[in-house]
RNA sequence: GGCCCCAUCGUCUAGAGGCCUAGGACACCACCCUCUCAAGGUGGAGGCACGGGUUCGAAUCCCGUUGGGGCUACCA
């Protein structure tokens, strides 16, 4: 288990918003690859672009990671400081004639571009011999003929006729190297072996392997183009548009190793049926190039099968730290001081098989600390007023628990009799005592409820249900 | 417009020429279980985009059509 391999892979964000499900999927991927062959992965931010960059992009990137458990053996590496770099990199493609200084504004190459057939920059420099320097962006010369391959672990090998490919500017004219550029110099700067990342990065590939041939006889990294993550309407998950960020389904109550289970098989299944797969089997299992080759829809439905299923799995006492975040947080249901970890311990494997996410938990245990207790009155209405026997059911459950035995069978027992007395199954017969205890038609089962809850409390929120009851009607 | 990618149930997928009467999972529906709601169990409906080839045989290979998507900045 100690041999290393020299398998290099880089997850590259760029810091220009939410970290979404897309990037941290991206990020998986590139992990698994170095963990199943024992290499390093990298975390590089792409920050070239100043105006667009921003720090708190990055805490939440590195958050986002750190919470999925995706470690990085190497980095961070900013762009922006590697600076050096790329401006020596740049005099080498100057000095060797791969690059060339342009001094076109936008408007002029598009003026010349309605008149020709082939889009893109037309080479008006390209023999100019513009002296570099400033207020000269400088553009990579592009071979006219010939093609180049993109050999695709994923694909297959995709072909771009150099023709096609315009001289694309790798240097802004007020001398900031651009992503191309500086993607290409890092990635052999850092021995990258494997460059796996979305597909939108495709079309851009042949000028990275253009640029690498051009500054490098080190052999080309292994390319794998993952298929996009797409939204219901089937476009690329955006950060604007859509609502992915992977901190939000933190904050929501989904599990990490749930998010990663799903994303896992976002583009990717074992051979067998498998579904449930622990870290080590994905790692040991994953390979580039089963990746599939079509768009996969995010879909939180699925995700939220997953998280029951993780959810449910944990043992209680696991399931009660992963919760603590969630019931003591300041915008719960409750006085914060009322809440009672005991109780809230022995409802919890009740809590435990009902939920998918986290972050419903709070909800179900309100009518435990919520304190004065009030209740919806169009639940009220609908459970107590709609049926004339309900508060005689409450009367008389009112005057059997008063002198109980306050455990779950004792008082599942006195409401099966007292139903009896009604002619209602127990279904029946619980609903206007749930909503008089609980506060809502839906939840917990009522006994152990009831039993957590106490006598004194649920006389007296009998007797409150009982008294408004009868005022009502 | 140009370049490129993609195409199995609504969704995620299994399927690498006969094992396919196309399997699983989510979602959906029904039933069972049941103090509510869930969870769980059982069952059901639902798909190879279309057209040509190749082959004894095609979801699987080839071509085309259609449809979807990505890129097309001195963004990343």
């Amino acid at each position: 288990m100690t041999t290393t391999t020299n398998v290099r892979v880089r997850f590259a964000p760029s810091p220009t918003g939410y970290f979404h499900v897309g990037g941290a999927r991206t990020a998986l991927y590139n992990w698994l690859v170095a963990r199943q062959a024992n290499g390093s992965f990298l975390l590089r931010i792409e920050d070239t672009d100043r105006e667009r960059s921003d720090d708190q992009w990055t805490d939440g990137i590195v958050n986002a990671l750190s919470w999925l458990g995706i470690t990085w053996d190497e980095g961070l590496f900013h762009q922006s400081e590697r600076h050096e770099l790329y401006n020596d990199a740049v005099a080498r493609l100057v000095a060797n004639g791969h690059a060339y200084a342009c001094d076109c504004p936008r408007d002029a190459i598009d003026e010349r571009t309605k008149t020709r057939q082939t889009p893109g920059y037309d080479g008006f420099c390209r023999d100019r011999n513009l002296e570099p320097g400033a207020g000269k962006a400088l553009r990579f010369r592009v071979p006219d003929l010939g093609v180049t391959t993109v050999h695709d672990l994923v694909r297959g090998d995709v072909d771009f006729a150099n023709e096609t490919i315009e001289d694309f500017v790798i240097v802004k004219s007020n001398g900031d190297p651009l992503y191309v550029l500086a993607v290409v110099v890092d990635d052999v700067d850092m021995g990258i072996t494997h460059i796996i990342r979305a597909e939108e990065h495709l079309p851009t590939t042949p000028k990275a392997v253009l640029i690498w041939q051009a500054l490098s006889d080190t052999p080309l990294p292994a390319f794998a183009h993952l298929p996009v993550l797409v939204n219901e309407k089937r476009q690329k998950l955006s950060k604007r548009r859509d609502r992915v960020a992977v901190e939000d389904y933190r904050n929501l109550g989904y599990l990490p190793e749930a998010m990663i289970n799903y994303l896992c098989l976002l583009g990717w299944a074992p051979n067998d049926g498998r579904e449930l797969l622990a870290i080590g089997e994905m790692i040991s299992e994953f390979r580039l190039e089963e990746v599939n080759k079509s768009p996969a829809f995010f879909d939180e439905k699925r995700l939220n099968h997953f998280n029951g299923l993780y959810i449910r799995a944990l043992t209680t006492d696991e399931f009660v730290e992963r919760a603590m975040p969630f019931v003591s947080r300041d915008d719960v249901p409750w006085n914060k001081d009322k809440f009672d970890l005991q109780r809230f311990i022995t409802l919890a494997p009740l809590i435990q098989e009902r939920i998918t996410t986290l972050g419903e938990i709070p909800n179900y245990i309100k009518f435990l600390f919520a304190d004065p207790f009030d209740i919806d009155t169009a639940v009220f209405e609908k459970a107590m007023l709609k049926d004339s026997s309900s508060l005689e059911i409450l009367r008389a459950a009112r005057s059997a628990f008063s002198e109980a035995t306050f455990d779950p069978e004792s008082l599942k027992k006195i409401l099966i009799t007292i139903g009896e007395q009604f002619d209602r199954k127990l279904a029946k017969t619980q609903a206007p005592i749930r909503v008089a205890t609980m506060g809502s038609p839906v939840g917990l089962p009522l006994f152990e409820s009831l039993a957590i809850l106490g006598r004194a409390r649920v006389l007296a929120r009998l007797d409150h249900s009982i008294m408004i009851a009868e005022k009502t009607r």
